[in-house]
DNA sequence: CCGATTGACTAAAGCGCTTTATTTGTTTGT
DNA sequence: ACAAACAAATAAAGCGCTTTAGTCAATCGG
């Protein structure tokens, strides 16, 4: 089956190649009535533009890069990123464009794909997920004037747009709140430690944990599994000065650590309070349900996919735009430290 | 910045351009030395080929494409989706495939797309999931010619290869387990009604529980989320003939499940066992841990991945490739059925 | 009534690459 | 020693589209 040309249009509609283009690409210089006559020619015979034609002549592709520094095995675990994917969609879909996924095996393929997006001309912009610190991602993508939009921030982001929410102000307001219930001993277990937003969140934290005078804040860093956040909450509670309250990285960990809990006979909340980063169709159904940060992970990739389009449109963009920082919902999770828990 | 192209390359190594192109594409037609002299020269100016160029010349895009009929925002639900999408990275990073996604809002808007995406040379192959009953998809594709895999079958895939495992073996396994553990009420809370997977799922079932000769063997048919897990669970549990034990079509609805049978003073797995279809972290984790029906749904990715280069290879490729079987993994959330729960 | 302007349309170049046909130069067979 | 065979390299066409420069006729101002 051979697929229909531009000049099969413009044979069809018996008017020239360029009219054809014109007609069809909005331009003007064609009457209204040859742009119809060859809008039903198109229809008529099922033509669809040929993308690689049309990028070859200067024009766009209406495909966002989206580049994956991580082991391809490990995208199905952490719901945030499946979720932030599923809102970039849902901006990108309506204007037809399609989010182009490729999974790297580490930072320096990664760079190689954007030098040969960009030199292949493959994609109109990227979206830069995962920041770490010093990313060299950011510079090169400076430097290749390749649209842009960074998901993270405000900092590390150099002078590319970027679509951030105060996750500083999250951790501390958490702290806040399980100290004025009485906790003096809270820990928290954390994503990947060369994450940036895991380092403000740590930072964050042992601001917050400072100011109201804890007596411990542990930080134990993981690779977001259940396998991890089980045995960090296991370490954590055999120790006789084990905290009162955790605080987790993602849902899966928070359940895992609950799992732990109950092993040791330890009860949730009355002798452990949870908190997970990041709400989940999972802290609402497990019970008890578990407080969680809650934050609107689809539209916070909707707003990245929104400024993206804004980039490649090319007008002027806010350099940063923020998203609102995660609220605390209290469930069932979280209560009054008992006495006596105090340290000895 | 101007992108380097092949006669920039050529150029530089003082060859013409098709020598060049020779070179760099393994053909024969230049001596070695020119070969690697092309090579380092590309290699210094930081030549990519330009995608749109190749594939206007009849090349191919090196990017597979995948139609996703899903609302965006439910994505991130099902956990079964990511881990297969990982799969397939995984296999098609290695040769520099990209995976292309694109979101549609119903039927007929993806057949519009495979239209688009074949009429503009856009994707090299496309993979097909969420298969129905007559689905239209696999006509379109066997009639646009477009390499496919078609992720399920045995059935209903046309004459495109596909890859399926035996569902319906492991729902009358597990059936039979339960029976044996003395089950003679048992509930099956389904998928989406429409998915073909599902209806041979709910058959075997139902024809599993007729040959066990159990009281009842109700099917209820949810979208997948934990809300309506839970009430599946709720209304099935209000029963006067309550269901002793209840197999769900993914991990968070059982979940959600058990949350609801804590919720009715009923214990798991004493008053009620619980299945969970597809294995998970979740299940693994949590606290009794589930006992599922577990399957590697990466490597079921990666060989339709590798099918899926196969047929772009163009050699004769098996039509239907079967991976193993889910396997039940009874861990702690099934035990025997309590006498004295037999109906009145 | 004539040159200038405008609107509708077309011819043709060019985007960067692959590939076919052709040329050039070197071996080989007899 | 000469044609035949071969290897190495090149010229040029063509993929489907966009866009610039241009043609042609109708309209306008003075």
């Amino acid at each position: 089956m051979k697929r229909p040309t531009i000049s099969d249009v413009a044979r069809r509609a018996g008017v020239s190649i360029s009219a054809a283009s014109f007609a069809l690409n909005g331009r003007p210089g064609v009457s209204d009535r040859t742009r119809q006559r060859v809008q039903r020619a198109a229809d008529e015979i099922g033509w669809h533009r040929n993308s690689a034609a049309r990028v070859l002549s200067g024009g766009t592709t209406n495909v966002i890069g989206l580049a994956l520094p991580r082991p391809a095995t490990t995208l199905g675990v952490e719901p945030f990123f499946m979720e932030l994917v599923s809102g970039i969609e849902s901006v990108l879909a309506a204007p037809g464009y399609a989010l182009m996924m490729q999974v790297v095996a580490n930072a320096d393929a990664e760079l190689d794909v954007y030098r040969s997006w960009w030199g292949g001309h493959r994609v109109d912009g990227v979206i830069v997920v995962d920041l770490r610190a010093d990313d060299p991602r950011i510079p090169l993508l400076e430097e290749l004037a390749l649209p842009t939009v960074v998901v993270g921030g405000p900092t590390g982001t150099g002078t590319l747009p970027h679509v951030w929410a105060d996750d500083a102000a999250a951790a501390t307001d958490t702290v806040g709140y399980l100290a004025a219930l009485g906790h003096r001993r809270i820990a928290r277990i954390a994503g990947l430690p060369d994450l940036l937003h895991t380092r403000r969140r740590d930072e964050a934290f042992h601001t917050a944990a400072t100011s109201c005078t804890l007596d411990s804040a542990d930080v134990v860093h993981t690779d977001y599994t259940g396998l991890e956040g089980a045995q960090a909450t296991r370490r954590l509670l055999s120790s006789p000065t084990r905290p009162t309250a955790i605080l987790y990285d993602n849902s899966i960990m928070a359940v895992a650590g609950m799992s732990v809990a109950d092993e040791m006979r330890l009860s949730v909340p009355a002798d452990l309070s949870v908190v997970a980063w990041d709400d989940s169709q999972l802290c609402q159904v497990m019970r008890p349900a578990i407080t969680a940060l809650a934050r609107d992970v689809a539209g916070y990739g909707a707003r990245v996919a929104r400024l993206m389009l804004d980039v490649i449109a090319g007008g002027d963009v806010e350099g940063a735009v923020e998203v609102p920082a995660p609220r605390l919902v209290p469930r069932s999770t979280t209560a009054f430290a008992q006495r006596g828990l105090s340290p000895r």
